[in-house]
DNA sequence: CTGAAAACGTTATACTATATCACTATCTTG
DNA sequence: CAAGATAGTGATATAGTATAACGTTTTCAG
């Protein structure tokens, strides 16, 4: 059966195949751009590629010291407008409490979502959990609190490194 | 009767009394850090009193330029110094996605709480609303999520801001 | 009083993000 | 196709946020 997106969000494990979530994220992003008339150009795709290169959130600044290696003149800007391009497009989020930046595992319809994030081995999992929503659409709704944009981001142990603890 | 903190939190409304406000921030911070043996030194009590200026977080450079005016020889380790001992005795909170600090209105004790963020007038309210709580909880909990820490930001307009706009 | 710990002063530096202007590629519409 | 408009990139500079490192002063328990 096809993983949807009502599934839980799981942490990925271990020893899981990440290059198909990489050539997956690649392949859905390229489908979604050019749906949308957006333009995935190849530094932006190299730069989508870099975060995912692994599921825990990485600095623009890391993105930059590999993007360097393999493309000349590559400062700043160059890193940040891509961000900034794949952050419009729904495909990578921001993850505020660590200034990084982690793929979005299902971008076709932009989303609002909620973040776990292991302080052990980095990974970020992406939740979106309707209980979650309610409790904060409720409360902010007593208060007479019109919400346009949330940061949920949990910290903690995922269960692998929770398990290595004990 | 007293205000309790299971009360709804509130946005502090324009025309409040701000000194008091003020003033009972730092009559509690006293208190707290006499019972607890912690020293809130003039500079640490004036850096929690410039945090307390509004009920807008601020950034920590510009609690920095307004020390300076008074303070010679202030340099940012003397602002993060302070903060850093504000945020161990739970008097302020960081908001991740400001790089800013605000007082923390009831810090008897250490607390996780969730932020409501006025992008009308930057002021933020802090909540510690228990349906919140307990979704996040249950959902970490189903997917063996161990959480050690929360950050809960919502961006929006509070009700006076939202009555401008219509 | 005195030694240890805590707080503070000072300088340098790292990390994160954006402004600006010039140049190139692409799209578009006559 | 030509010409202007728009989007993307190159390159340099600078703004904004945070910490490292080391020395001096203050505080306080014993």
């Amino acid at each position: 059966m096809k993983q949807k997106s009502s599934d839980k969000a799981r942490f990925a494990a271990r020893g899981h195949d990440h290059e198909r979530c990489v050539a997956e994220a690649l392949r859905t992003a390229e489908a979604l751009c050019s749906r949308r008339g957006a333009r995935l150009t190849e530094l932006r795709r190299r730069v989508l590629e870099l975060v995912w290169a692994s599921h825990a959130p990485i600095g623009a600044y890391d993105v930059l010291r590999r993007l360097s290696q393999e493309h000349e003149g590559a400062a700043p800007p160059t890193v940040y407008r891509a961000l900034d391009f794949l952050l419009e497009q729904g495909l990578i989020h921001r993850i505020e409490s660590l200034n990084a930046f982690v793929g979005c595992p299902d971008p076709a319809e932009t989303h609002i979502s909620q973040f776990l994030i292991c302080e052990g081995c980095g990974t970020a999992a992406e939740l979106q959990d309707p209980g979650i929503e309610r409790a904060i659409a409720r409360s902010a709704g007593d208060l007479g609190f019109l919400i346009k944009d949330k940061t949920v981001e949990l910290r903690g142990l995922c269960p692998e490194c929770r398990d290595d603890q004990a």
